[in-house]
DNA sequence: CTTCACCAAACGGTATACCGTTGCGAGTTT
DNA sequence: AAACTCGCAACGGTATACCGTTTGGTGAAG
C-alpha cells in the first residue's frame, strides 16, 4: 500500500459547483453550456469554466459537439446499459483483488452499512450505496481501476438522480434491501475466498440491475 | 450501430505534439512540464498548453502534484501490473460483445494483420498490435468501454516505447508471433461462439504478458 | 407559404497581463 | 562546515481582450 490511493485530484470550486448543478438536475439534459454564459452565471472568467467543462467531459457529465460546444449529457437507455456492463465487468474483479486485504479490516464497510440503515432519504441511500462500492474499489489496491470506476460513478449518479426525480424508482424496502445485501457481501469478505467474493459481487450487480425500473429515455 | 463510435474528440495540435514527445521518450519521466516553458517551446500561449496538460493527465501520460504542477508520468512496475489487470478484464468482455457483429465483417482485422506482416520496425508492429485490439474494442458497440480502453492505450504505449528504447524487449519472432496469434483470433471470431472468443482473448492477453520481459523500474 | 441569402450576435480559440504563492538558492549565522 | 533565513525568480490561477467561425434569425425573392 502506498498513499491513500488517489484522493480526488484538486477540488476545483467551479467544477464542483457545475457538477452539483448537473447531478441535481438543475440543468436540463442537452442544454448548451456556453463558456461565457456559465462564466457570467458563476461570477468567474471563462478560463476556469473551460477547465471545468473539460473535467466534466472526462467524468461523462458533459459532451462536446464537433464544433467544440459543451452540452449537458443526454443519456440514452443504451448508454445506461453500457455503464451497467462496465460495472458488471469491473466490480467483481475489484472484489476479488480487494478480498485478501479486506478480510482483516471490514470496519469501513460496516460503518457504511450502519450509516445506510440510518439514512433518511432515498437519495442518501443511493450515495451511501455507491460509497460502499467505491470502498471496495479503493481496497482493490489498483489505483487505475478505481480511477475508471470513479469516471463511471458520476454518470451513474446522473441516471439515478433523474430516476429519483421522475419517481420511477421503487422506494419500498430499498434501504433494507441495500443494507441486507451489503451485509451479505461483508460476510462473504470475512469468511469466503476471493473467487467466491468475485462471484458474489457479480450477483449483487446483477440483482441491482434487476431492481431498477424499465429505463426511460428519448432514444 | 450509430455514429462511427467516437472518433478521437477534437484533435488538438498542442496536445498531440506533447503526447508524441512524451511517448517517443524525448522527455525524461518525472520532468516538470511548466506551462510557461512548454508554451515558449511550442510557440503558443499558456492556455492551449494548460488544456493539453489536462488532456494528457486524463490519458495517464502526465500527473499533477498537489500544488498543480504537471510532471511526465514515471511508471512503476506496479502501475504496469495495474494496466495489465485492466486489459485482462476489459478486452475479453469486448471480444464477447464484438463477436456477433464481427463474424460478418472481419476485413478490418484482416487488413490490420496484413499490414502487421509488412511492418518494418518493431515499434510499428506494436502500434498495429494495439490498433488490432482497438478495432475489437470499437466493434464491441460499447462506446464507454472503448473510451476506457483508449485511456489505457496511451499508458501502454508509454511503457512499450520505453522498453523498446531500453532494448529490453525481445524482437525475435515478434512480428510473426503477433500475426499468427491475431490470425487465430480472427479465425475464432469467424467460426466460434462469443463465449469462446472471450476465452480466446483472455488467453491472448495472458500470453502477451508472458512474452514481456521482467519489467524494469525504480520502484 | 416556402426557400434562400445575408447579417449581426454569440461562441470558442488563443494571446496577453496581473497577482498571490511556491520553491529554490544565495548569503549569513552558528 | 552545516544549518537556517531571507529574498527573488518562476510558476500556477485567473481576468481581460481580440479574432475567426459558427449560428440563428430576418427579410427578400420565388
Amino acid at each position: 500500500m502506498k498513499q491513500p490511493l488517489a484522493s480526488t485530484p484538486r477540488p476545483d470550486r467551479t467544477t464542483s459547483i457545475l457538477q452539483r448543478r448537473i447531478l441535481d438536475g438543475w440543468i436540463e439534459p442537452g442544454t448548451l453550456l456556453a463558456e461565457s454564459a456559465v462564466a457570467r452565471e458563476l461570477g468567474v472568467s471563462r478560463v476556469p469554466v473551460r477547465e471545468a467543462l473539460f473535467a466534466l467531459e472526462r467524468d461523462g457529465l458533459v459532451e462536446f459537439s464537433d464544433t467544440g460546444r459543451a452540452y449537458v449529457k443526454d443519456l440514452s437507455p443504451h448508454a445506461f446499459e453500457e455503464l451497467y456492463v462496465l460495472r458488471l465487468t469491473l466490480e467483481p474483479v475489484a472484489a476479488r483483488l480487494a478480498a485478501p486485504g479486506l478480510r482483516g479490516d471490514l470496519s469501513a464497510l460496516e460503518k457504511n452499512i450502519e450509516a445506510t440503515g440510518r439514512a433518511a432519504s432515498l437519495i442518501k441511500v443511493t450515495h451511501l450505496d455507491l460509497d460502499f462500492h467505491e470502498l471496495i474499489l479503493a481496497a482493490s489496491g489498483n489505483a487505475r481501476l478505481l480511477k475508471l470506476w470513479r469516471s463511471l460513478r458520476n454518470e451513474l449518479e446522473l441516471w439515478l438522480g433523474r430516476l429519483h426525480r421522475s419517481k420511477e424508482i421503487q422506494t419500498r424496502g430499498t434501504c433494507e434491501e441495500t443494507v441486507s445485501t451489503h451485509r451479505d457481501l461483508v460476510e462473504c469478505f470475512r469468511t469466503q475466498s476471493a473467487a467466491v467474493c468475485e462471484r458474489k459481487m457479480r450477483e449483487h450487480i446483477l440483482g441491482w440491475r434487476e431492481w431498477l425500473p424499465v429505463l426511460p429515455g428519448k432514444e
